[in-house]
DNA sequence: TCCGTTACGGTTGAT
DNA sequence: TAATCAACCGTAACG
């Protein structure tokens, strides 16, 4: 099978279509922002397209996470083996109800709220696959355990469940803008608080996460982080596919990039965007970037990430913008990406 | 020149 | 097991 990682952008930087950008590219995208450059400074200098830096910029201001969304999968299911039950109960009562009285049911009963009642061909569909046959107990009431509570939120049943704790900077969590949290928690798959991401307990205790949260690892989000804790650069997963096939991809061609993101960054095991190798490895070292590289390390987490990986491209330009710069993000979000990361951005401007 | 928006072609993962 | 679907992705182009 021929191998093919990624494709060239019109500013010579390498992607991979349908791929998220690496989690420390979208990183740098943020911290260089909230230094003050400018997008289009940070597009050319990323080599990153404009719109890219700034999804990821307005994704990070609306909602603190600089993790792209969980890809794929299938939205949860509606027609839980309650809701089935609860029709059949309007159908045996009521043989002549329709769907969308049903529906309407469902939602007055509390079986369903208004973001999870089946839609009225869904009940349609049920009533005739599952119901119209009849009285006898349906396969869910026998064959599943524990079926869920009536209006049940999505992230009951969705695998990405996530506990509104797991939002401390208070973040939607996926709720769709403008639409009120009715007391549910229809919390989407979103790991992706800065705190969380970046951080804290991701870090350093993927097993807390998986257990705690019943958040199974997804490569969308830092897996190489969780994975691999940057232990080693190599070794991940005690894989050494890593080793083998990803010089291969996301190749940087020669720039300022190049070494930014190498090879080793995109294991198979963890996928594009996540970085497998200790922080540090995604900078060859004899990187220019990586110059007075005061070292960025996580607490407690052994990691430790070079500034200059992530902010010796400061210098590029914007000491001689910051005159006519937009002021930079508010300094919370400076000083909680600080602290989230551990990090310490260098302010040093000049 | 900058930047928000969106069409497009692509990947992913649950069903 | 393969197909389908709906989520997401980043780029490129437009205004």
């Amino acid at each position: 099978m021929e191998q093919t990682y990624g494709e060239v952008n019109q500013l010579g930087g390498v992607f991979v279509n349908g791929r998220p950008l690496p989690n420390a590219i979208r990183l740098r995208i943020v911290e260089l922002a909230q230094l003050g450059i400018r997008p289009c400074d940070i597009s050319r200098q990323l080599r990153v397209s404009h719109g890219c830096v700034s999804k990821i910029l307005a994704r990070y201001n609306e909602t603190g996470s600089i993790l792209p969304g969980a890809i794929g999968g299938s939205k949860p299911r509606v027609t839980t083996p309650n809701v089935v039950k609860h029709i059949r109960e309007y159908k045996q009562s009521d043989p002549g109800i329709f769907a969308w009285e049903i529906r309407d049911r469902l939602l007055a009963d509390g079986v369903c709220d208004k973001y999870n009642v089946p839609s009225v061909s869904s009940i349609s569909r049920i009533l005739r696959n599952k119901i119209g046959t009849l009285s006898q107990p349906s396969q869910y009431e026998t064959s599943k355990q524990a079926p869920p509570q009536p209006g049940i939120p999505y992230n009951h049943i969705y695998p990405y469940s996530y506990p509104n704790a797991m939002s401390p900077t208070g973040t939607k969590m996926g709720n769709p803008p403008g639409v009120p949290v009715t007391g549910i928690s229809r919390a989407w798959p979103s790991a992706h608080t800065v705190s969380n991401i970046l951080g804290i307990r991701a870090f350093m205790d993927p097993a807390a996460i998986a257990s705690a949260e019943g958040y199974p690892p997804k490569m969308e989000d830092w897996g190489g982080v969780n994975r691999g804790t940057f232990s080693t650069a190599h070794g991940v997963n005690g894989i050494d596919k890593s080793a083998v096939d990803a010089d291969i991809k996301y190749p940087q061609p020669s720039s300022t990039l190049s070494s930014y993101v190498p090879p080793c960054a995109y294991s198979p095991s963890n996928q594009y965007g996540v970085y497998s190798g200790p922080a540090g490895s995604y900078v060859s070292p004899a990187h220019h970037w990586q110059t007075q590289s005061t070292a960025l390390s996580h607490p407690s987490s052994g990691m430790t990430m070079h500034a200059g990986d992530i902010h010796s491209s400061m210098a590029f330009k914007h000491a001689a913008r910051d005159g006519d710069r937009k002021p930079p993000s508010p300094l919370s979000k400076h000083e909680a990406l600080n602290s989230i990361h551990g990090l310490s951005l260098p302010t040093s401007s000049s």
